[in-house]
This record gives C-alpha cells, structure tokens and sequence, in this order.
DNA sequence: GTGAAAGCGCTAACAT
DNA sequence: ATGTTAGCGCTTTCAC
C-alpha cells in the first residue's frame, strides 16, 4: 500500500484506478460494482488500487451512461415535527434492505417551495418520489405524471392521487375522535388547532370532527387557531383563553399532541378535574406523552408504517414489479389515554 | 399551447425543446440556464415549448458536462432529535440565497453508517459537506481530505478538524454548567445522561463536567444512564431512581433538555422544592421548555447559528471566496431559568 | 445572437 | 474472464 496521497487537484477516475492496477477500465468498473464475472486475482489488485488510491466513483457519469439512478426523493413539509422524522424511519427502514437511498428535501408547507424542491428532485431522475399530502399545485402534478417515475403520495388519502397513496382518511379519524367523545357524554366542545390553510390534513381532520357532530345536531362551541412559536407553551396559553372565553367547555380536542400536552400540563396545573370536569384530546400518539403526568387521548396514525408501506411500494415498482396506482388506507387507532373516558363504554 | 401530454415513455431531452422550438439545441440550453445573449424572441419561443412538454432537465448530464454540482451534502446523526432540525433551518436560510441545495442524510449515531452516507453522498460529487461531529473513522476522514470538497464540521469544536469547524466547545460548556451550579452553593451533585459510546458532545459535556467538578475536590455523587425510549419518562424514571438511591442528592444535571424536562415534571409532582431542595439543568435550550410549568435551567449552543456560518462557509468556498480550514468557535450561552438560582449571583 | 463539435466519466452491448 | 466501442444528455469552447 502506498502512503497516504495529498488533496488532488483533479478527482480521482476509473481511468486512474485502472492504470494503477493494470486493469481495463471495464473490468475495474465491474469489480467495483460487483457485476459480471471477475478473477479473484483480478479482483484484489483492482480493490487494492482503489482503496489506496481513495477512489470513490463518480454516480453522475454513472448514472448517466445507466440511466439508473438509486435515490428515492423524500418530499416533507416539515422536520421539526416529529411526525416526519418517524416516517422516514420506516422508509430508511425498508430502503436499507435495498440499494436505494432516500433523500429528503423540506418545503416548511409551502406550495411554491414544494414546486421548487420537486423541480429540483426530479431533475437528478430519481427512481421514486414519495411525497407529504395530497395537495399540490397543478404544476407539481404535471411534473410528477410527466416524470414517469413512481410516485407514492403518503399521510392523506381524501383526495385524488397522482399515482399511488399510503395513509389514513383525516376526516375520518376527526369523525371518529367527534365519536368517541360524544359516546362520553361531553356536549360543550371546543377546539384548538393551527391555522390551516397550510396544514390541509389539521383542516381534513376538524371538518371531520364538525361533521360528526353536526350530525348529533351539535357543534364546536368555541375555537381558537394558533400559528407558530412553541406548541406546548401555545397550547397552555390557549387552553386558558378558550377556558375564561367559554367556561361551560367540557372537552377540548387539540389539532396536534404538542398543543394538547400543552393544555393538559395548564389543567394539571390549575387542578381541573380531567377527565371529570373537563376531557382532552389530541392527535398524532407521539411518543412525547408517555413522560407526562396523565397521558393525553390521541390517536395514531401509524406513521413508521406509512413509511414502510410508501417505501415498499417504491422498492418494488423499481425493481419492475408491483402495479402503480396502488391505494392504501390505514386505520387510525384511538388510544384512549386518561384523558378521554369518563366511562367504561 | 398543446394539450396535457400523457405520460412520455421516454424522458425529455433537450433535443426534444429544440425540435419543438425550432431552435438549437445548444440555444435552449442558454435559454433554460439564463446564460449568454439570447434575443427575446428565441427565449419566449423555448421557454413555451419547455413549458407545453413540461421538460425538466437532466440535471446529471448537466452535472457531467459542467462538472459542476449545486448539492450540499448535510450528514446529521438523526432527525428526530429536535436539535438537528433547527440546524437545518440556519443551513437553508443561508442556502436559500444561493443556487446550492441540501440534501440530508442520517447516520444514527453508527459511524460504519456515516461511513456508507459519506461515501454515496461523495460519488454525486456535492459543492460541500457539512457533517455533524468532529469524531469519523479513519475511512470516512480519508474520504473527506481525498475528495477535495469544502468540508464543514459542526457543532464541536474539541478535536481536530478535517477542514473548517464550527461549533461550540462541549467540554467548556460542561465545565461552565458546573461553576454555575457550584457558584449556587450545590454540593451533592448527581448525573443523568445518556449512554455515552455513540454521543461524543454529551460525553465531552460530563468531562467538562467533572473535571470542573474535580478543580474544587468534589465529583459526581451518582449518576444514571439510559438508552432510548421517550426521554421525558425516561427523565421521569431515572430522576426517582437517583433520588431513591440518593436521596441526598441536591443538584441533576442532565445531559439533554428532554431527559431534564422530564426530571423536572416528575419533581413539580412530588411537590420537591426546585430548586431549593433540588436543582436540574440540561442543555440545549429546547423551545419545548417554555411550555413547562417552571423553566427549566440549560445552555444554548446555538443550532441555528451554527447552520447558517456552516453554510456560509460552503458557500463562500463554491463561490471562489473563502479559505480553508476555518475555526468559528461559538459561545454557550448558560439560560439560568427557574432551576438553579438559589441566590442573585 | 446562434450553431457545431468535442467530451465530461462512466456502463451496455458486444466482441474475444 | 477481459477488452473495445459507442453513447448517455448535457455544457464548454470556438466558430460564425
């Protein structure tokens, strides 16, 4: 083995490699990729030439000679959600047990930036694309039909993908949460949530919920939208606006498990009596609650495993099976917490 | 304008722009890149066939060609950690003003992992890198100098850098949390941190941690260590376990603000006096924090602020701009809260 | 202001 | 088991 080399003014190429080890080009490459059929004597000579050389082969020209390209492009709205961080622990999850690597870009909830990060994406040709949401500007669609390229929307599935979908129906689990409430007895409910136009899955959920009630003829008897800034601390501060606002109140359903422990932490405090005097429900099952003093009612909506699913649906379609179009729809699953039943039902 | 087109079976090409436009194909480059003359009425002419065919270019071939790449290679440890994620933010705000990219990859905490990212991540060739730590194995530094690309390590500064380094001195802030504690008049202090072998900042803290500890003949009376799962219970957990064993304990410090939060949450329960009977630190200045019924007392290093001068650096060193092995060392800045005032200093 | 030619570093396909 | 040829879709360079 040589000494270590100094920086090099040109990156490293095949062509190197293959002069160092007396190796043509070709045979190097499929050493290098493991591809086709290698003398072992062959072989070591040309991984010896690499390693000590520090070649690392360059994927653009690669790609480019394969039109192949093993990245998966992760479309989320947000990180610091800890929503999409447990999604992308599934995809990660499955995609280790292929070639492929995901790549993640943001779009902090904005179509314009989401057109952009898409625009971006798509021009490396990835082999899959899974994106946050069912929304998206028309633009973004047609890039997506045109591109040919697997696309798994995942998270929400009220509404019309553009190829495959993997998540829950968010007016359905608002309807449910509506549901399991009213099966409670509450009969004033309030709700405190994000302002929406941003969050179209917040929004899905709360029709939802509205609609279930409206359908017992009763509705949400007070509101109150928040927009950025710490959640556990907004969620304290509106929890006692909506509660001097509307003090006959007996249940606040929150759009996220953030503002709701929030609002439980401001109830424990005052000593309320939850979930006697007044109940509590969030949404997300995040895994945040477990440490609270009372755990909140919530329901899961399985996010590791959309991941896994969204993922597996593009691991397949890029190995040529698997059909497009796929359609799947979890079941959210209410977890009842301490902060829900008053009664056994 | 044409109708929506169906699904291509084979990728657009530049050839495909020019053939529609009725011009070369070498003057839709120019066009789509916004380089060199172009008469208005060629670019209105391409811009409207690109537009009807919805071509995205090849940004692979482009790369090839130009050898130019406009990604930003960013390898953090994990996303679901609340600390990453705001690096992120001061990582995009700068970029954002640039044509670069980021594109993230995770390592969970594995260095044979980090390896493997770097190595991918390397082959498409980035403008720069911007990586989480300052500890890599011997492969992946090998890699890093061999590459020739502006390396940026960030968030520690004790050791020795691959090329420039921003970040903060853990070891000092550990050190500076004890003199803090110290100066209050704490004098059983015990430990909560994680298990160390993957988290070398957390590591660093609790050597400057005791080593400050040791300057004024004192130690660690005892300590804890925990291993995933929701950290607030685990804070929860851990706090009554130290404070069973013992009991005469008056000062946790704990190596994050989650674990410490729920360390807090547990003793407001108690009813235990905080801090006169006991005081809690963490660190890292959680926005989470404002939400508690107290706050709780931390050290801020600065995540965003990092970001942004790590981006600035690569971004610099894209343009042409900036030298090498830069050193910008951050200072903590120590958040007293509620937790560890005794007495005004 | 526009076009033609050459080539970026690799791999598919076909030799041998 | 190994080598040769052609070309992936762009951009650089130079010519007009």
């Amino acid at each position: 083995m040589t000494d270590d080399v100094s920086p090099p003014r040109r990156p490293l190429t095949l062509r190197d490699v293959s002069e160092v080890s007396g190796v043509s080009e070709m045979t190097v490459s499929r050493v290098l990729r493991n591809r086709g059929d290698v003398s072992a004597g062959t072989r070591d000579k040309v991984l010896a030439a690499a390693r000590d050389l520090g070649y690392v082969p360059n994927k653009i020209a690669g790609a480019l000679a394969s039109s192949h390209v093993n990245l998966v492009a992760v479309i989320i709205p947000s990180l610091s959600n800890m929503v999409f961080p447990e999604v992308m622990t599934g995809i990660t999850e499955v995609l280790d047990a292929t070639d492929l690597q995901p790549v993640v870009g943001v779009t902090n909830y904005s179509p314009e930036r989401e057109e952009k990060v898409l625009y971006e994406m798509l021009s490396w040709r990835p082999s899959g694309i899974i994106l946050a949401g069912i929304e998206h500007s028309e633009a973004s669609r047609r890039m997506l039909r045109a591109s040919g390229i697997p696309v798994v929307e995942i998270m929400d599935v009220d509404g019309e993908p553009v190829d495959a979908v993997v998540g829950i129906s968010h007016r359905r689990a608002g309807r449910q949460m509506a549901e399991a409430i009213l099966r409670q007895g509450f009969e004033q409910i309030g709700f405190i949530g994000t302002k929406m136009p941003m969050d179209h899955r917040a929004r899905k959920r709360f029709e939802g919920f509205t609609e279930a009630l409206a359908k017992r003829g009763m509705e949400v008897v007070d509101q109150e939208f928040y927009d950025g800034g710490s959640a556990l601390k907004k969620g304290r501060e509106m929890t006692q606006t909506l509660l001097e606002r509307s003090p006959d109140i007996d249940f606040i359903y929150y759009s996220n498990d953030m503002i709701g422990a929030g609002g439980l932490l401001w109830c424990l405090e005052r000593k309320i009596d939850v979930p006697g005097r007044l109940g509590l429900a969030g949404f997300n099952g995040v895994d945040l609650l477990d440490g609270l003093p009372c755990r909140l009612a919530t329901m899961d909506a399985g996010r590791a495993e959309i991941g896994r699913q969204a993922a597996r649906i593009v691991a397949d379609r890029a190995a040529g099976v698997g059909t497009a179009g796929q359609r799947i729809v979890l079941e959210p699953r209410l977890q009842p917490g301490d902060t829900l039943k008053r009664y056994k039902d």
